[in-house]
Order: C-alpha cells, then structure tokens, then sequence
RNA sequence: GGAGGGGUGGCAGAGCGGUUGAAUGCACCGGUCUUGAAAACCGGCAUAGGCUAAUACCCUAUCGUGGGUUCAAAUCCCACCCCCUCCGCCA
C-alpha cells in the first residue's frame, strides 16, 4: 500500500509514477473521496469531544448526588449520540471506499527503473556463461523426460487436470537433489535462516503481500468442508508466508536484516495464461520453489537487492547455467515491486532465454499492509523493507539441468554441485 | 470430538460501569551519586488516525475481533477468533 499521506500531499507525483507503470489514476473520484473523509472525520471527532466531556459531567453530578441537573444533560447526549451514528454510518462507507482504492494501487517503481511497458523494453543488466554448443539436435526436457521415463503427464492429468506432473526415478531423485543443493547453499553459505511455513492461509495474509484483493484468480482457495468456517488459500509461493512472519510486529533495529530460506511447493491457478507453455512442465499449478527473503532496515534494501540477486545468480553459477539478468521496465513490474531483476535461463530446447528467478524490492509496501514495523534508537516505529526472490523455482531448474546437460546418446550428465545428493555422475535412459 | 481455564502496554500483572490510556513490578532512556561500574534515589517511557510546517500542542480511537446495552464499557450481554490444561481419536 502506499502512503495515504504522499497522495493527500503529492498526488501529481504519484499519478505519474503509477503511470510509468501502466496505470491510470482516477484523480477525480479520488479528491471527491478524500474531500468527504476529511469533513466527515472531523465532524464525527468534534461530536465524539463532546459527548465524552457530558459523559465525564453526568459522572461528577451523579457523584455529588445532583440527579435532576445529570438528566438534562443525558437527554443531550442521547442527541448527540444519534449524530454521531448517523455521521459515522457516511464516514466508514467513505473510508472503506478510500481504502478499497489504496489497496488496488501498486507500488511506485524506483527511479533506477526503466521507462517501457513491453517485455523488449526490460533492460538485460547482465550475461553469463554462453549456451552449450551441440553437435547434436538438443531435445527438450519432455523428450528427455519420456526417453527416461521420469517424466509422466498422462497419468497425472488423470489425477488432477491438465499443468500438474509425475516425475519418477532419476527425475524425481534430480528434483529432490536441486532442492536440497538450494537450500544448503543459502543456509550455509549466503546466511538465510532455513525455515518451514504453512502451505495454508488466511485472505489477510496474501493481503499482506499484495497477493489481495486484486489477483484472487490467480489462487486456489480452499474452503473448509463443512461448509461454514474459514477460506484459506495454497500459498502461489513462500514469499506469502514468510513475509508475513513479520506482520503486526516491532522488531529492533539491531537485529535487522532478517534472511529467511524455504523450499516449498508454490500453487497458481494461471488463469490468465490458456494456451501459454502448454508444453511441458515449464507452467504447472503446482511446482517445487526455494524462496528467499529479506526483511530490511529501510536504508539498505537497495544493497540487499544487489546481494539478493547474486545469491539466486550462485545458484545458477553453481550448476554452471547460461543465464542472463533483466533489469524489468516499469510496465512488466509486478504488484508489489518496485524493482525487479529477472533472472533466465538459457533452455536448448527451447532455444531461448527463460525466466527462473524473479528478485524484488518491495520498499515499505507490503510492510506498510502487514504492519511490519522496526524500532530504531529512541524514535517512532517505522516500517522495515521486505525483499524477496526466488532462490530458484527447482522445476524450470530441472529443465534447464536436464536440457542443458544431455548427451548425444540421450543420458544426462549431472552438474559437480549435485553428485553428492544424486549418488551418480549420470542418468543413463532404461533400455 | 468431550470438559475446563484464559486473552489487558516490550514483558509480567492489577483493575471488573463513571475525570482509567489504564495501578504496580521488570525492561528501556535521561539525571543524581561514584575514580569507573553496580546498587540506591529522581524523572521519562504505548500505538494508530486526524489537524499541522512540525516527530510541538490539541482532538479521536485502541484492554483478542466484531456487534449490542448505556449519557458513559477494559469492566455488562451476544457471536466469532486464538492460546493453554485434561480426556478421546489420529499422521
């Protein structure tokens, strides 16, 4: 969310920043709102002072056994208590209106964010490495998949739809191992705290990280059986939950930053995407993610995002992936960003570059939703940054290992890094 | 699933219809004392919104959440959420 206050006293400035990112401000509705919210509030708080000075006298005269002189002066606040329900009643609608309309507005993009709208207009911030050279035509990792017979699409439609997958043998062992490769590198190497989340939760959580109320297409939402209770939603990934872990607290200054790591599975419904990579298991509504996130003293999320985007970049390093860093204009910004590094991977199958991490600066916007707060020195609490990025999706990195690695026979060689968790140099196809 | 107990400031813990944003203790900050530290003593110390040039003053709200009763609610009533203990069931 934004702050309510730079609206009320920089509007022209927050117009034209919404506008690098594709957005249109309604300024019109927007004054008319906020010119009610004022008059409203401070109408509703002047007969609320008044009130609670009769209420006080009623007290002091009942006290001093002044029955008749008290009763007069309840009749007039009963008066003014109609006032101010009436008063309120137009108040709360106003402001519940004001806030509905904060909520849908999207984080202002940093200055250091290129202007364009179109994903050719992301800026490539960096390339690594350089694409294997084949002396053979690649396949892509379904042809691989089916070649081992780690890959199975069929039966888990069968299960479940369309966009979900089985992976079996070497594959599956593949997915575990990168996994696990993640999650060691950024525990023991890059200082995150490992951490398990629930895969469940509440509207006001994804609220909290910018998730609601705007894209609650995009969520699969689970509404306990029994009919009445509680919605919960499957997490679209671990940046919800562990975000979170920090909403409606203070923390100290001096413990800042929080570095957290989690792997867990990441739901999407995707409905926006028919038709969109309906090959393969590039785009699932389930798949495997280590996350990572920062919590940060205001003044130094812009390092961290640098340190951010070179922890998920060590993990592509590590495997020895071609890869490339996009600096992403203001239109291809998401939600809660206000900067963002994508990071994608060279896939021969594919013959083209693909996105694998995704690492943001959220500034105060989802900690102002949450409440996430710090206390520095004597002062006020202030709200801490949060960052976080994928540390990196395991199944697109499947791809790529897969893709990446394959010999002329079909086998596939198995990066250094992953020896150890794989028990094996290479996956040779079954006969 | 059954039976109880409980949610109050950073923490602990009083208050149970009236000038209570809330006693007291701890923690924290400033000061006195001290060569220094500790102890002791004195003072300060919630959050949000509004107004505002202001992180000054003032106003409003907040004692799990939402409703209700009342001139007035931390205190009474209703619903919900969460936590704890015991029993049962269970990965």
């Amino acid at each position: 969310m934004l702050d309510p206050k730079l609206l009320r006293a920089d509007l022209d400035a927050v117009v034209s920043q919404l506008a690098r990112k594709g957005m249109t401000f309604d300024r019109a509705h927007y004054l008319t709102l906020e010119a009610d919210r004022k008059r409203l509030q401070l109408e509703s708080e002047s007969l609320a002072n008044r009130r609670k000075e009769g209420s006080k006298q009623i007290g002091q005269l009942m006290q001093a056994g002044k029955i008749a002189e008290a009763d007069a002066i309840k009749e007039e606040m009963a008066n003014i208590g109609e006032a101010i329900s009436a008063i309120d009643a137009q108040f709360s609608s106003t402001s519940e209106a004001l806030d509905e309309l904060l909520l849908h507005l999207p984080n202002l993009p940093d200055a250091s964010v290129p202007d364009g709208f179109r994903e050719e207009e992301n800026v490539v911030a960096a390339t690594v490495g350089s694409a294997p050279d084949f002396a053979f035509e690649p396949k892509d990792h379904v042809a691989l998949g089916e070649l081992h017979r780690g890959i199975d699409f069929e039966r888990a439609s069968r299960l479940s739809g369309s966009r979900f997958v089985v992976m079996q043998d070497g594959f599956a062992r593949l997915h575990r191992a990168l996994g696990q490769y993640m999650l060691d590198l950024h525990s023991d190497h890059h200082g995150y705290q490992e951490t398990t989340v629930p895969y469940l939760v509440d509207a006001a959580v994804l609220e909290g990280t910018g998730q609601l109320p705007k894209f609650k297409e995009d969520l699969f939402c689970i509404p306990e059986s029994n009919g009445g209770g509680r919605e919960r939603y499957l997490i679209p990934t671990a940046e919800v939950p562990l975000t979170n872990l920090f909403r409606e607290t203070i923390v100290d200054a001096q413990a800042l930053p929080f570095r957290l790591v989690a792997h867990t599975p990441c739901f999407r419904a995707e409905a926006g995407s028919y038709g969109r990579d309906v090959r393969g298991m590039f785009r699932q509504h389930q798949f495997d993610k280590v996350e990572l996130v920062w919590i940060t003293h205001p003044a130094s999320s812009w390092d961290a995002l640098e340190q951010l985007r070179g922890h998920a970049e060590a993990v592509l390093q590590g495997l020895d992936l071609h890869y490339r860093v996009l600096n992403l204009c203001g239109g291809d910004l998401g939600f809660s960003a206000a900067k963002t590094y994508d990071l994608e991977v060279w896939l021969p199958g594919q013959q083209q570059f693909r996105e694998i991490s995704s690492c943001s600066n959220c500034t105060d916007f989802q900690a102002r939703r949450m409440q996430a707060r710090m206390r520095d020195g004597q002062g006020k609490p202030e709200l801490v940054h949060t960052l976080n990025g994928s540390g990196v999706a395991i199944g697109r990195c499947l791809i790529a290992v897969v893709e990446n690695y394959q010999q002329a026979d079909g086998s596939i060689n198995i990066p250094d890094v992953l020896v150890p968790y794989m028990g094996t140099k290479r996956l040779i196809p079954p006969q």
